[in-house]
DNA sequence: TTGAAAGCGCTAACAG
DNA sequence: CTGTTAGCGCTTTCAA
């Protein structure tokens, strides 16, 4: 009895590509080609057709969409609370997901929403591919092999799982090089506790003191991801009889809070001690701290991450698994020459 | 020429309705009953029908359900990068949500990415609500009229729109009665900059000291969000000839970056001056700096925020538009008695 | 280039 | 209590 048109009244449904159709006097199907933008309409229809949809304010409807096709072209996305470095990221995979037609779903990482009940519950959705910003775990993720899977971050060694990172070697080498280049010799390294991004990063440390010829003068000590553990760890180093000479931490976070502990207890920085932190964050750079801190480029990582992924899903061939960017280190107030005795 | 069962090889097909109702030898409507525990089956039938989802590994398919059900059970969310506070609300949210059957889908606001095309990407999802954590600003969301909205956080005046937020002039009367009964008199507020919460709090900053007596003593900074606005506001009253006796920060962050400005600059807090701020986050509790701060209830704005758009939904009538929580006052060591002279 | 028709996997009346 | 039957709005062969 629900024709088309029944006149007056029809204010909730929304325009469906059969009223685009109607309004263009075409049929169903060639309104999908015209709207998808593939091949099998004329130039002229295609202009009928687009007008009509503009007219009506059609918009797709996403469920539809989803069910009827064979792919989703939606890329599922794991996040947990971080600083702006991952809400770069995020921003990024978004604008480089828009650019290649694929959409991003968002699936949150909290306190009692593990990597298992995230997943799944995107996985209802039936997504093309997975992209994950954490947790940051070596472990392996789960759905490997069920679906392609970028990590942006870590190093994973599962060679089903395609990897986008900056390289925490290299940066960890820019940082000790420059401190060496400086006198320093006690470089104490602060962690970032458990994870693989703070596993990389202590290897890394590790790995440059010792070809640095400081391999003797290694020391870490166990941080984490805030302010809190950084003033823990300075508290540490300030009840021992003597300071080291530099102090290489996990994140911009504790190396403030290491600044600020240092300050308050009376030394001068860098005169008395230098301290470096990582992603280079805003703040990094607020005019009373001006911390020299490894930088790594988000929006790079972010479309990298959502090429690759794109590239398994269409299964064209890719050159490496892991694919691994050069930081840089800024260098401003917090970092100088070691003292004579040091 | 597929069949449902063609033997050896179906590696890829996910379960679907159909296979648990020909594993449990029932119709396809009794299985969609069964799983979304409707009334319509028997205990036997339903028990015979988990058991085969079970075996099987039977998922729902999201896409499906959304297609075929009127409402989609699926609640919006747009949230921007914002600290401790707004994650917790997002966790709160989820299990509040998972607890009415109903989903979460998120949009994230990022530098790139505004209120439009947030709401648009969900909109197409057809969710039967949206839950906005930010954008902060006091104009109506778009979408107002066309679906239940619920802004967690701020005050919005539009009619059609819920609001669950705890009181920023009931937390800004806390603050002040606590520094006036210790004596302080030249009270300044550093701000949060443009946003609809700093414009309550700076309101209530206002109203309090009015209320106070001290309506000759109001002073606002404009501040912001981070630690970079709070030093510079830091450096602006450092500049004078005298300091205030206490700064009421927008958050902690600022009240943070100025501690440590002040520390810096030689003064003592509390003795030289008091500090406070808001959101009670894990910066205020760090050991070095112990600040006195106004705390609100995440997970209860979360479950408040899910019950109200359900009830919108679902049509149920509800009292108040607004609901406002009382926030608390976690006094620690950044507050203390004004100085003699001031 | 265009149109007809058969699904995608589920929900929701309605009959039995 | 149970099964049959239409759709939901789109995509995608396949013929015309």
């Amino acid at each position: 009895m629900t024709s088309a048109n029944d006149g007056a009244k029809t204010p909730k449904r929304r325009v469906t590509l059969a009223d685009v159709a109607a309004h263009a006097g075409v049929s169903r199907a060639l309104v999908s080609i015209v709207i998808r933008d593939v091949p099998g309409a004329s130039a002229e229809t295609r202009k009928r057709v687009m007008e009509a949809a503009e007219e009506l304010g059609y918009r797709p409807d996403r469920r539809a969409q989803l069910l009827a096709r064979q792919h989703s072209r939606l890329i599922g996305t794991v996040f947990g609370m971080a600083g702006t470095f991952h809400f770069d990221v995020l921003d990024g995979l978004y604008t480089a997901a828009e650019d290649r037609g694929y959409e991003l779903i968002l699936s949150a990482l909290t306190p009692n929403r593990g990597e298992r009940r995230a997943v799944e519950s995107l996985q209802d959705f039936r997504f093309d591919a997975l992209i994950m910003l954490g947790p940051d775990t070596t472990k392996t993720p789960l759905m490997v092999g069920k679906i392609p899977i970028v990590v942006v971050g870590w190093h994973v060694s599962h060679p089903a799982v395609d990897v986008v990172r900056t390289s925490d070697e290299e940066g960890m080498r820019l940082v000790i090089d420059h401190l060496t280049q400086r006198g320093h010799r006690r470089i104490v390294h602060v962690d970032g506790g458990e994870g693989a991004v703070s596993d990389a990063r202590r290897t890394g440390y590790l790995a440059a003191m010792r070809s640095a010829g400081l391999g003797d003068h290694t020391r870490v000590l166990s941080g984490g991801l805030t302010q809190l553990e950084g003033s823990t760890a300075a508290r540490t180093l300030l009840e021992e009889s003597r300071l080291p000479s530099a102090v290489v931490a996990f994140n911009d976070e504790i190396a403030v809070a290491m600044l600020e502990a240092f300050v308050q207890a009376g030394y001068r920085v860098p005169q008395d001690i230098s301290i470096t932190g990582w992603d280079n964050s805003q703040i990094a750079r607020l005019p009373h701290v001006r911390l020299t801190s490894v930088t790594q480029d988000a929006h790079e990582m972010a479309r990298l991450a959502i090429d690759r992924a794109i590239a398994r899903i269409e299964a064209t061939p890719v050159a490496d698994r892991e694919q691994v960017l050069m930081p840089d280190l800024v260098v401003r107030a917090t970092t100088g020459l070691a003292k004579a005795d040091d």
